[in-house]
DNA sequence: CTGGGCCAAAGTGTTGACACATTGCGGGCT
DNA sequence: AGCCCGCAATGTGTCAACACTTTGGCCCAG
């Protein structure tokens, strides 16, 4: 039953695959900085694998929208110019609330009650730890509750894949924006009672006005306007 | 000066892209059947190249949905179940809505006339001939002429990407919808005033009501239920 | 000194052969 | 007779070599 004994890191099926993960990995913690160039023979010496896989992966990046690239130029890493980021957060404003909206139609009491006693768990434990870096964690596990009770595939696609990829990058890039304390939770709870109550539009408005806020203030807070990857 | 001299269907630049467009347009079509398996090798031979670039091709298929994969099983090309489209159509809501939004904020004055006048246009024409084809021609324009105006080139990629592909696909299937005559110029006419007074709001509300009904229609029509693909 | 074109260097596109995973079928055991 | 195991057959994953395109630098003419 054991399928593979092997302890390399992450082996699990196709090479492409593998790689396709690990430059995801190098693009999100910066290893890979935004506009570098992706050549294809270097990454296969590099990888110890032949071009074929290499390419694959590289494609898979350019289908996830992460590199750039056009017939017989080489591959370059997107720069997630402020422009961008706030394209994309006009697109999640867009998906996520309409998630909402849908999961106010469509998630079951039980499903609504769950997320709610965790919120109050997180509430509690907020109060007597100091862990701030829980906390962002409880928010986007909030966040993809909802996505994912939406009963919409595509919109969890969406959001979960690479969106949620990109926008955690430009997060992490731009040195982990000021928590705005307390607030997101109180508006998490304002959007899950318009859930109970089976609000859909004001679910959506609630939403919208939350991811709003987080981009004004992400967007703000390093509005010097460079592309973070001018260095 | 003369690059190639061959007459053969569409040779630009890599064959993946040639195949890639080719597989693209028999899935529209109908040659490429939903469900229908893709054979790397048997398509290859068919196009007399080599696998990789049928490969490359499946594997951006495969990016765009258009055909389910898993590591080490065939490809076979997407069942649009009515559930699927449902789920479509509720994200075009979305995007299509927000883009609504954002366009009435950002389109010129000039631009809104223009499309007026173009809607105008197509009303006195319309009520002199009787050619319906034109009539859908003209409702595609309108709605993707709001959607390059908004300013979010990643929801412009999005809808006119992928997505009008899928929808217009189910549509050709599922044997054009009966057109609902001069409703929906009188929705786009509601939608272009609410752009020209600038409410994003209203102009959102009412795309997505547009496009509800648009939904509604196409998957009342044949509510037969099968996924169009089993005969 | 400047501009244009030739040429090598670098890198992507493509190929055919080989290795591995999955599947369906047939034979042997219970 | 029914079930499980193993084995070919089918098809995907990977490789190393070759062909084509682009790019940057060098040389030469003006």
């Amino acid at each position: 039953m054991d399928r593979t004994a092997t302890a390399a890191p992450a082996n699990d099926g196709p090479l492409a695959e593998t790689i396709f993960r690990s430059l995801l990995k190098q693009i999100y913690d910066g290893r890979l900085a935004a506009g570098a160039l992706l050549n294809e023979a270097a990454l296969a010496e590099e990888y110890q694998v032949s071009r074929g896989p290499v390419r694959e992966a590289i494609r898979r990046l350019q289908g996830f929208q992460l590199v750039t690239r056009e017939p017989y130029l080489r591959a370059r890493v997107v720069q997630l110019t402020p422009e961008f980021v706030r394209q994309l957060y006009e697109v999640r404003m867009a998906l996520e609330g309409m998630a909402c909206n849908l999961a106010a139609q469509r998630m079951s009491d039980a499903e609504l009650r769950k997320i709610g006693d965790e919120l109050e768990e997180y509430r509690t434990r907020a109060a007597s730890s100091k862990s701030g870096a829980r906390v962002k964690e409880k928010v986007f596990d909030f966040h993809e509750r909802i996505v994912r009770g939406c009963g919409n595939e595509r919109i969890v696609d969406m959001l979960c894949g690479d969106m949620y990829h990109m926008l955690r990058i430009y997060r992490k890039r731009s040195g982990a924006a000021p928590e705005r304390k307390g607030q997101p939770s109180q508006e998490h709870w304002q959007i899950l009672r318009a859930l109970q109550a089976r609000d859909g539009m004001l679910a959506e408005s609630l939403m919208r006005a939350h991811i709003g806020k987080a981009s004004e203030l992400l967007l703000n807070t390093h509005a010097g306007g460079d592309t973070l990857a001018s260095h």
